[in-house]
DNA sequence: TATTGTTATACTCTATAACTATA
DNA sequence: TATAGTTATAGAGTATAACAATA
């Protein structure tokens, strides 16, 4: 399929007004940032738009999803935000009915978290919709380049400090 | 007592807890934005903080280095940021005196960016730092891995390079 | 005194609309 | 009428500080 044909605007820029990367070729940050635009757009047409979920929410969904008994604590650290951030954003998740707050009855400071009905619903819709989501992707990464490059962004990421 | 040292109830699992990824874990943009806050906090160290320069603002630096009689407008598209956010930050780089505007002798409405004296040591300056900063997260990723994944990820974002 | 979670506030980044000047 | 660039405004996203409840 030629490129000159892609429907997508936002992908291909005229041979002309591409620029010559410099110094930033080697840079990994740079290459991610342009890469992003790239998920965060099919993000957003898969599911943040359907859904009405910011990235962030779709992520809450889906490791509450995976795991029991999760406290807000833990959820702010495996997303990297801050408690105030995630206190706000628990609040909206809350309000659509799609989670509950109950009280840790081991810790009277502590929560878990657990999704509702709806809410585990809403988590299986999207965790679906990430199939067409990453196929889409496979349009310009084969099944092999797909699982190498979470492989070295995991590596890049680090193991998470203990 | 601290519940840290009461072994009655614990079980020999770790303290730290990390969430199963579930879904997420075939999705790139999840694994991408993990990565992300590694190379952000290393921009941050090596460039950002010492050279007082956004990310952003570095790019552009860069690119004016590698390219010459670019326009805002190519500019905002390579970079893909809006045209009034470059506005702001060219007026910024300007105040600084890294740069200047020149009217395009060929369309009046168009101008040509170029770095001054300053400007130009400043992104040399810069682009030595990228070294060390890329060779500390070569401590994650062998010489081979940080290329290829810079290869997948140029892929993914459908710019493949020159 | 330390920790969990919340509220309040501010700062950055980004997007959209309206404006100008040129073509 | 269309394009390049600017100005103005508003909306997310994120960070820090202060607070309440519990350990």
């Amino acid at each position: 399929m030629d490129a000159r044909t892609d429907t997508r605007t936002r992908t291909a820029l005229p041979r002309a007004l591409r620029l010559d990367t410099g110094a930033l070729r080697g840079v990994v940050g740079f290459h991610i940032a342009r890469a992003s635009v790239t998920t965060v757009d099919s993000f957003d047409r898969h599911i943040g738009t359907p859904f009405s979920l910011s990235k962030v929410e779709f992520s809450v969904l889906l490791l509450l999803l995976a795991n029991d008994d999760v406290s807000p604590k833990a959820l702010a650290q495996a997303l990297r935000i801050t408690a105030p951030k995630l206190s706000l954003l628990l609040d909206r998740l809350q309000e659509r009915g799609l989670l509950l707050r109950r009280p840790n009855p081991e810790d009277g400071r502590s929560q878990h978290l657990l999704l509702t009905r709806a809410g585990k619903q809403l988590a299986t819709q999207t965790a679906a919709a990430t199939q067409a989501m990453e196929a889409e992707l496979n349009q310009r990464l084969s099944r092999a380049e797909h699982a190498m490059l979470i492989e070295l962004l995991d590596k890049l990421a680090g193991a998470s400090p203990a």
